[in-house]
DNA sequence: TGGTTGACTCGTA
DNA sequence: CTACGAGCCAACC
C-alpha cells in the first residue's frame, strides 16, 4: 500500500518540515532529521533535498554530518557560508566541525529535554 | 535496463 | 583522534 511517504513530494515536504523545526542556535544530523521526517535511513535523500532546495528561508545550515562535522567539502563556499550562519546563531564550529552539540543526540530529546 | 553519483553512516585499522 | 572501505537510497544519464 502506498504511503504518504512514498511520494516524492510528500517526502521532500517531510524532511523541509523536520529541518524547519530544529531550533534556532540548534544542529541536528542528516540522519536524525530523517528520523523525525519518518524515512529512517534516508540521511542521504535528505541531503539531496537540501541540495536541490529552493526555499531561501529553509535553516539548511543546521544540518551537519553524524559527527558533527559540516557535509561540505572544507574551503569551499557552502562550507564557509554554512559555518559563518551557525556562528551567528551562537553555535561553536572550529575546523568545521561542531563542538558542543553532539549531532548523535536525538532531536526529541533536546527539543524537550532530559526532563521530559 | 544498467551503471554512476552524492551536503550520508558505520565499523574497522 | 583521523583515514579507509563497504553499505545504502534515490535521482540521473
Amino acid at each position: 500500500m502506498a504511503t504518504h511517504l512514498d511520494d516524492p513530494a510528500a517526502r521532500d515536504a517531510a524532511i523541509r518540515a523536520a529541518v524547519r523545526a530544529i531550533p534556532h542556535g540548534q544542529v541536528a544530523g542528516y540522519g536524525e532529521v530523517a528520523r523525525r521526517a519518518g524515512l529512517p535511513g534516508r540521511a542521504r535523500l535528505v541531503a539531496r533535498v537540501l541540495a536541490t532546495n529552493p526555499d531561501p528561508g529553509l535553516p539548511w545550515h543546521r544540518v551537519l554530518r553524524s559527527d558533527g562535522r559540516i557535509a561540505f567539502p572544507p574551503g569551499s563556499r557552502g562550507w564557509r557560508e554554512q559555518t559563518a550562519r551557525l556562528r551567528a546563531e551562537g553555535v561553536r564550529v572550529e575546523a568545521g566541525r561542531v563542538r558542543g552539540q553532539p549531532a548523535a543526540a536525538t532531536l526529541d530529546a533536546r527539543l524537550w529535554g532530559p526532563e521530559a
